[in-house]
DNA sequence: ATGTAAATGAAAACGCTTCTCATTACTATT
DNA sequence: AATAGTAATGAGAAGCGTTTTCATTTACAT
């Protein structure tokens, strides 16, 4: 993933766009929402506006380079793409995000997905549930 | 369900809360936004607002009496919790949502949770594809 | 009947997200 | 390198679903 990304998804090179995708790429963190990447600008002094990061996210939600996921129902949080399909498993109390890949529940939905006589597009699990640290701080 | 499980769940007995427990159950429709209880009291003659409805639905969930769904990201839907748990599977082109269960996932999502360290306190998982009818219409 | 706390309706406020529109910047062409 | 033409940007307003506020009304225990 890089800048060359995005002229491939026929957007013009703009510092606001290389920005968001560096903080995307460089952060250890992996699922932000568009107020956490603007913070991320601010702090390093960019100036650029909310409304611009919310459009250049669907841009690359558009272009196949992020993903946007629902978790809480608030608001969106976007994903880079890199890697394999997961589905997520969040902690209820502290808002960690955890990742996993199960194929038998990949082909199990689709084989529902079949036999309810849908062509399946696109699909959504999330697991919620109270993580090991947030079990040993209240018991 | 009836109106004593209202008072079961601790709230009084009003006019809004019993006519919006009658359309969640009368109607043949599961799934309702609180935009479509509302229109449905105003076409009942009903005088009841719309932040009463919504009210009414929150307590209602909190009172285990109906589950709230984030189907499409944009807004909340409500289903009378009757019968078994069970997952959705929803039509991208016309809204249509079925259910279904299946119990191989149920339990692959429990050894999921605890193999990650969580203790699962709830799930979602939406399939989202075009359904029969739909793939007819425009092939 | 009566008192008291809870419930209601209307409107305002809210938080996240998108839109509007005047200004600025990128890219292709000369 | 200069220019034209289109796309992208920033700021603020608007939009949408939802929640809150607050004065008024209602249900229920006494």
């Amino acid at each position: 993933m890089e800048s060359s990304d995005i002229k491939k998804a026929g957007l013009k090179l703009t510092l606001p766009r290389v920005k968001i995708l560096e903080i995307l790429e460089k952060s250890e963190r992996r699922h932000f929402s568009a107020e956490d990447v603007y913070r991320n600008l601010i702090d390093e002094g960019e100036e650029i506006g909310l409304a611009t990061v919310y459009r250049v996210l669907t841009q690359f939600e558009s272009a196949g380079l992020v993903s946007r996921h629902h978790f809480d129902s608030g608001h969106s949080v976007f994903e880079l793409n890199q890697g394999a399909h997961h589905d997520h498993i969040l902690c209820v109390r502290c808002g960690k995000v955890d990742e996993f890949v199960d194929e038998t529940i990949e082909k199990l939905q689709h084989d529902i997905a079949e036999r309810a006589g849908y062509q399946m597009t696109d699909h959504v699990l999330y697991i919620y549930g109270i993580c090991a640290d947030c079990q040993k701080d209240t018991g």
